[in-house]
DNA sequence: ATATATTTTTAGACAAGACTAAAAATATAT
DNA sequence: ATATATTTTTAGTCTTGTCTAAAAATATAT
């Protein structure tokens, strides 16, 4: 039994592990989960005695095969969860992740199973996030950041790095979203801003928004 | 703030409330939620001070306006849950309720409205049982038990008193679901025993059994 | 290499929710 | 009316998950 405490720290070290290295520190996950570093450390040897987690004091936390597993199965239903929302419940790409974050640890198998099925098998969330299939397996898709598209190259819209409900309004608002093609017009070397052609319009956007945006050529 | 597990202690109020007095015992409510009376006792005292329900020592308790609407809204997200997942996610009507335990604790109130309407507004769950509005309202059908019916009248069946994944299997097996109609053919004095016609069968069924399934005239 | 800063762990406390055992209140039976 | 049985509450303990403050380990800078 896992419980829904441990769900969510064994996801942090899951997410924290594939944008780097794969041992994670305690003050990443503190940060991340916005608890504690002693908290952490707590539930870190709880993780560690369920044979969840690799932890070595002072040294760091990973993830085993079981504790991957389990965060990944986890995942797979936060973003189902998601596609069920936007497609069938009418919630807009903003509205759907603090509700996923309570349907994620909703315990049955059937039910996951049914929903994706009743979804057709969505490869990805609302956010261009892929869904994990039931062995924890993810479609890795090639994607970059705007950030680094060069000047006068077009690309198309994939994903976002950022699911906060402000920057996906912001989004909105400039009429970007998932499929949106995007014309790079010019980069400012001063600020690293640039000015984007999106459906026929120009617009500037900080090197945080193009930072926070992925892409892929085309 | 109410949390899951005070949801579970106004759901069992509410319903230990509607079958008899309002006043509900302490050691009722611990008999339903299979926990023990001192942990009840504990916390109707916090409910009480939440103002969810009116305590007097040794005396029991019941639901306030507000706590009763809490329970009625939890009773709600409970059967139109239940809903969801005989319609669209081929979840038989035995197979329901664990789930259902689990997902009526979500909060949110635009995913429980799209889910009404997503379902069609549904006046009752896979059991027969009416769902509450918005305000806790429930629409009272005029139902009996099986066991009330006289010789040679006939019935359909509208609901189960007990939906226990054993009993649910038991009347699938039999053929008997909501909407079946039901003919008593005989009554045995000695232990209240029926026969009775369920297509065209002929089937003898226990007191246990016709005390549990609720019908309607016709 | 040593002093300083940062990170991580430990120790001790707290709140929620549950339990056992004992005490107090209420109900029942003679 | 009094003794007995049942119900309910209290007192004290436990587990989970969190926190603060202090100690220990590791990293960084001169
Ligand atoms: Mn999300
Ligand atoms: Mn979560
Ligand atoms: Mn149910
Ligand atoms: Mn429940």
């Amino acid at each position: 039994m896992v419980t829904l405490s441990e769900e969510n720290y064994l996801k942090a070290i899951y997410h924290l592990g594939k944008q780097g290295s794969v041992v994670v520190s305690t003050n990443a996950i503190a940060e991340q989960m916005e608890t504690k570093a002693s908290s952490v450390t707590d539930m870190i040897k709880k993780l560690a005695d369920k044979n969840l987690a690799n932890y070595i004091k002072y040294q760091g936390v990973s993830l085993t095969k079981e504790g991957r597993l389990a965060a990944a199965s986890v995942v797979r239903k936060h973003r189902l969860w998601e596609v069920l929302l936007v497609e069938k419940l009418n919630f807009s790409w903003d509205e759907v992740h603090e509700v996923a974050e309570q349907l994620e640890h909703i315990k049955s198998e059937k039910l996951i199973n049914e929903l994706d099925a009743f979804l057709n098998y969505p490869e990805e969330d609302p956010h261009g996030d892929p869904i994990p299939d039931k062995e924890g397996n993810i479609k890795k898709v090639e994607k970059i950041l705007l950030s680094q598209v060069d000047e006068n190259q077009s690309c198309i819209c994939v994903g976002v790095k950022d699911s906060s409900t402000d920057f996906l309004k912001y989004l909105d608002k400039h009429h970007i979203s998932l499929g949106t093609s995007i014309k790079i017009i010019s980069k400012e070397k001063f600020d690293e801003s640039m000015t984007i052609n999106v459906n026929n319009a120009l617009i500037n956007i900080s090197k945080i928004v193009s930072n926070n945006i992925y892409v892929k050529k085309g």
